[in-house]
DNA sequence: CAAACTACCTCATTATACAATATAGTTCAC
DNA sequence: GTGAACTATATTGTATAATGAGGTAGTTTG
């Protein structure tokens, strides 16, 4: 099965900082990586992953710098900052409310119904 | 720390219809019952219960009839339909994805950094 | 009788995701 | 040597979900 976008909406800022947390990245491999990650099920669209950007910059989470490739098409490096940091720790925090919450609905009292 | 809307975007209709595959009920008792299932952190605006409503019946997941109160405000009564048990176990097996993805990203690496 | 509660509803606004579209350099098979 | 595939970034317009703000109306209780 495919992850469909609205099924992730609002935590495309936090996979994209949690990218970043381990270091610098540019948003192509940042795509890469997470198509990746997801066993090849969902894949970033890269109009969202750019507008994401924007938003995450404009927010003081990450800051840009372009890097100085010797070949190749030009790279924007993303850089996390603390507030990007401080902002990705409260959006596991809050992963893990949703999580219990969305299980207590879907996972406690339907088990016996469905099948894995 | 209370449950933003922004977190559980999405899955309004899946909790709204988990409520309703056990047995018909109405606006006003699912929205307490998911505040008391939440301990108290989330609570589902009317507009956004109201408007899931339209868009679940208008989807063919519900149907509704005005109940018979002899006193009382009137009620309207959702009742899950076929289809919208179907699209309930969907749902179901859709979340148990985004799980896996999430965890991935902000439980398995982190785990050590955030202190529950 | 007024406040608090039960119960329903709609409209306009906001935010996120994304399809469509555009630009441009690189690599590689034929 | 050229065309396809790949690397890489970016914007604009559209669709949808959630919600603030506002409205209606009956019931209970002090």
């Amino acid at each position: 099965m495919n992850i469909t976008s609205d099924m992730i909406y609002g935590y495309t800022d936090g996979m994209i900082l949690c990218c970043l947390s381990e270091q610098d990245s540019y948003g192509y491999a940042i795509n890469n990586f997470i198509l990746e990650k997801s066993g090849f099920k969902y894949e970033l669209k890269e109009a969202t992953l750019y507008t994401t950007f924007r938003r995450l910059e404009k927010q003081g989470h990450v800051t840009s710098y372009w890097g100085n490739e010797s070949s190749g098409p030009r790279r924007r490096y993303y850089s996390i900052t603390q507030e990007g940091r401080a902002y990705l720790k409260q959006r596991i925090r809050e992963w893990k409310e949703i999580r219990q919450l969305m299980d207590a609905f879907f996972i406690d009292k339907k088990e016996e119904e469905t099948e894995t």
